[in-house]
DNA sequence: ATCCGGGGGGCAATCGGTTGCCAGCAGTTG
DNA sequence: CAACTGCTGGCAACCGATTGCCCCCCGGAT
């Protein structure tokens, strides 16, 4: 009986091995795959075929220590559990796919400290990081960018490049949304402090609305997944308002849920926006509307610009690439609801079902 | 101004360069750290102290060439956009993280082409691979099997390690459940063909039926997404039926979702379980009953195998390991519905929202 | 016939750790 | 006092690919 688990180690094949085979010197063989005309084709094409017979696989730990490139980057999301980054992740590896790179994944796990040692391992075995979402100070953003090229992706951090979506914008299109369908005052409801991107969509809503007449206030922190959103609807439950900006879909999403389970319907009742138009914002109903963010080309594009200041690019240190967003106007906007009486929002509340 | 995006290159500092400063051999640095006890303590404690002073960091890359060990493993899952995969690749992670190792993940996008390239890639670059949900070919999975440790997860493959859970178990806790609530006959939602959990399930699903006298048919197959459930939903709506068990909870959710813009309650009038209880499982409405899969112990397991596997154990090729599972009762169950009059259907369909 | 140019290939150093082997030294033991 | 042992540290050979530099050879030009 063959022992087939454990995998036999048959002396992997090394370039010496091809070279000997072919009665060349190991450099030819190096050249023959690597630096294409430097070797006569013929014999190149004859390492080759020979390379092939005995199985011969370039071994890249070896590659790497010459040639200081291990052809992988890194990618640290903040939580693998959300769908936001899936997009963002599918960009980033084909884009390094594309250019002959692999994607190291790293899950920080909300957790700073977690984000920390996992960067730590990572730094020194890749060519270069994309940070999606990074919890970390801009201090140790730029440490690390002193040592690896970096990009920051959803965050804006002074002399790093980065890329983010347009929020200012998204806020504005969102209240716009809003505006037209008759709402006057609109609730922001927050994501986690520490994110850039929630300081970020509150402030431009709050500018927006100045300039479009309209009021806003903020309840929160949440946390940015659908519990969080559940608990946010508690709170909004207690203080009725006919119009929700979420931090995110999965928040809005959360809300949604809480208040139907309060008996008080979207958008019938309440309108709701979300942010980033993650797919599960098409698949709840009624239909999320949401402002769409790009996330596949933001994947794609904080990749590329790792890749180009890899290849020594200089990786435009400039004001932050800010790629465009739109509204995905779906079924939990509508008309505000019109107070025949005062008295709605008990029957509504009575309408519940129990559980 | 100082040119702060192109990470500077102060050449990295090396063990070579810890040793003239400590005027000691690069050999002697290199055992105070990886050989404790190997060096004099004392003379250890100050190669470090100055290791520290110079910023030392150990090349991996070298390291690993020398040793032949990355430290790194594999995750290979099927698609990163399902959320099955999360708690598995927490889990793996946070096992490899405790042995010393990194955990690249690599995601198959449903692609057998894709899985394989990756694969490819990987292949030479790590010390073992965690195959997730596979989509190759038996024979595929051996032959890589032969040239690093693998185990996989959620399916078996002879001759190789697998981790499983519980699916016949499974299969029969969730019949005995409907029984129980007063159904006779069950319908399954089946997922894709190339799922070997999915021949699993139900083919226990027609064994426990036998045994304890239910009835069970089979429709799909369907992709195994939110989508897919909706799909699922317009093919059950035609044909009506009290309780269904779905291949997983994304199948269940959008099976749920569709059954009610159609206007058929949950549970109402059809009972829905699914399988794997992710974290979307709890947070809809109703709740969804499912068979729980402790995704996080999968991942766990899996890499343990690996690893014990990479430090010379042979990984006992025998039965899979199988993990148990537990029916999760939530609010998509119930008795199924009396039929009081035979206009029902039309009542229910009449009530749908039209949108 | 001599010289020149360049295509094609080999030599050997190098990347940064790791580790087998050897040697010096101090403390023991007979 | 000699032989032995255990502890420490250094030397140098790897690991496998890459690459600068040198050399040889052949065809074409003078």
């Amino acid at each position: 009986m063959a022992d087939l688990s454990a995998p036999s180690a048959p002396r992997v094949v090394t370039i010496y091995d091809v070279a000997r085979s072919a009665g060349v010197a190991a450099s030819t063989v190096s050249r023959a795959f690597s630096r294409p005309g430097r070797v006569n084709a013929a014999t190149a094409e004859r390492i080759r075929r020979i390379a092939d017979e005995l199985g011969y696989r370039a071994n890249p730990v070896a590659r790497a220590l010459s040639t200081a490139r291990t052809n992988m980057i890194a990618v640290v999301i903040l939580d693998i559990a959300n769908p936001f980054y899936a997009e963002i992740v599918r960009g980033a590896q084909a884009a390094a796919a594309a250019a002959g790179y692999t994607v190291v994944l790293a899950d920080a796990q909300e957790s700073d400290r977690l984000e920390r040692s996992a960067l730590e391992r990572a730094v020194t075995a890749v060519d270069g990081i994309v940070l999606a979402s990074s919890r970390m100070s801009d201090s140790a953003i730029r440490m690390i960018s002193k040592q690896k090229p970096v990009v920051v992706l959803n965050r804006a951090v002074v002399d790093v490049p980065c890329v983010v979506t347009d929020n200012a914008r998204g806020a504005r299109l969102a209240l716009e949304h809003l505006g037209a369908l008759g709402h006057d005052h609109v609730t922001y409801v927050a994501g986690p402090e520490a994110s850039w991107a929630d300081g970020m969509r509150w402030r431009s809503l709050r500018e927006a609305a100045a300039e479009l007449s309209l009021r806003v206030r903020r309840i929160g922190p949440f946390a940015p997944d659908v519990p969080g959103g559940i608990r946010a609807a508690e709170q909004l439950a207690a203080a009725p308002v006919s119009a929700v900006v979420a931090y995110n879909d999965q928040l809005a999403i959360g809300l949604v849920q809480g208040l139907a389970t309060r008996g008080i319907r979207v958008p019938g009742e309440v309108s709701v926006i979300g942010f980033d138009n993650i797919a599960a914002a098409g698949l709840v109903t009624p239909g999320l509307t949401t402002v769409a963010a790009p996330l596949y080309a933001l994947g794609v594009t904080a990749t590329r610009h790792v890749l180009s200041m890899i290849e020594g690019g200089r990786g435009h240190t400039g004001p932050p690439a800010v790629l465009p967003v739109r509204l995905m106007a779906r079924s939990s906007t509508a008309e505000p609801y019109r107070v025949t009486s005062p008295r709605r929002r008990e029957r509504a509340v009575a309408a519940a079902p129990l559980a």
